[in-house]
DNA sequence: TTGCGATTCGCCTTTTATTCGCTAGAATGT
DNA sequence: ACATTCTAGCGAATAAAAGGCGAATCGCAA
């Protein structure tokens, strides 16, 4: 069910008007949402999402669109089966295994969000530029944790976290980049990392 | 839901009012909170809001209508707010955005297993040991791909493919390991890896 | 029975969805 | 390398639904 970058887009846009407004748009309002000029792409759109069962629509229906969820609670995607390590020898059988892994073993039931990352200055800890962060959202935060910290409200960027004595110390892993220090009251843990998704 | 604009207005109006009042509104009074001349106006609304099975009704009985409470929306674990870019400069907002990441963005529909990697052989591409590999289950794989590959049905590694003659390169990302080489029949493809995912 | 609110009936205007024909680039298969 | 298919986009014409009006009618309850 290959979903293409457009499509996302339209997507994400109707999700996002729906929640805002507490209705689905027109098809003029998404094609001005998308920067389109013909609602003829709006339906093109519209149908082809449709067809794939990303959406559901009522033929000549006014703001009619419902976004089905179904794109993640479809067929139990979001839990997968760990069929073992790689580089130890055997071939990857496919053994019926109890073992699992999912975004919910890491998450937990925390609060949690993601961000892109861009720059290298998480590169020794093999964060890299395009790699998403998986970030809860705490105020506090442990020594040698990796924190989403803003330095005097302006500055939000990806560290890790030392205390020393009143003064913080927000290390970059990458052996080219200086540390920041900073008063502590000048430091605000946005939250901290539990872990890092990266897609080719 | 499948609502218009104007609906989603009546239906505000009526749950207030009757939060307000603690009996639900007759027609005219509908009608002036509305703005409406027209009696009709408000009939058509309300049928066609009771049609779609967001309130119910007394068939000609004054102020008989009920609001039908609002299905709430599960919160998926699967699925998280993508908040922007770290790095970037500003503080992360707690804006409602519609992007969103989640495993299924990396899987789409595809047989997915995942196996723990152990070893170092593809350090400088920044997947390292305890990290997970989510692969998808292929015999065949392109150029320059990260793959899963047994050679002599063997040894299980990951490495990226390249195709040289009639032989198969197989390349760590380790500028410290050496390629391996086989010749094509000896290599059998069991995936390529889609996505990394971490956890600290 | 009588009155008030609910219902129904045409008829109108505005908003919205749909369809058609066309161009162009990207991805795929032979 | 080529043809084919799919995505993405444009503008215009058409059709249907949504929203609205006033007036006539109906039905319950006081």
């Amino acid at each position: 069910m290959a979903i293409t970058r457009r499509q996302k887009d339209v997507l994400d846009f109707l999700t996002s008007f729906t929640q805002r407004c507490g209705y689905s748009p027109s098809y003029e309002e998404i094609a001005s949402g998308l920067g389109v000029n013909s609602l003829a792409t709006v339906h093109k759109h519209i149908t082809n999402l449709q067809n794939k069962g990303l959406l559901q629509r009522a033929h000549n229906r006014s703001r009619s669109i419902d976004v089905l969820p179904a794109r993640s609670s479809k067929k139990g995607t979001d839990r997968l089966p760990l069929l073992g390590r790689i580089a130890a020898g055997r071939p990857v059988e496919a053994v019926e295994t109890a073992e699992t892994i999912s975004l919910s073993d890491i998450l937990g039931n925390r609060e949690v969000f993601a961000l892109e990352v861009r720059g290298d200055s998480m590169r020794d800890e093999h964060i890299v530029s395009g790699d998403y962060v998986l970030v809860e959202r705490t105020r506090t935060a442990r020594e040698g944790e990796i924190v989403v910290a803003l330095v005097d409200g302006t500055d939000a960027t990806l560290k890790r976290f030392y205390r020393e004595g009143s003064m913080i110390r927000l290390q970059p892993s990458n052996s080219e980049m200086a540390p920041i220090f900073a008063p502590a009251a000048a430091v605000t843990i946005q939250g901290k990392v539990l872990g890092v998704l990266r897609k080719y």
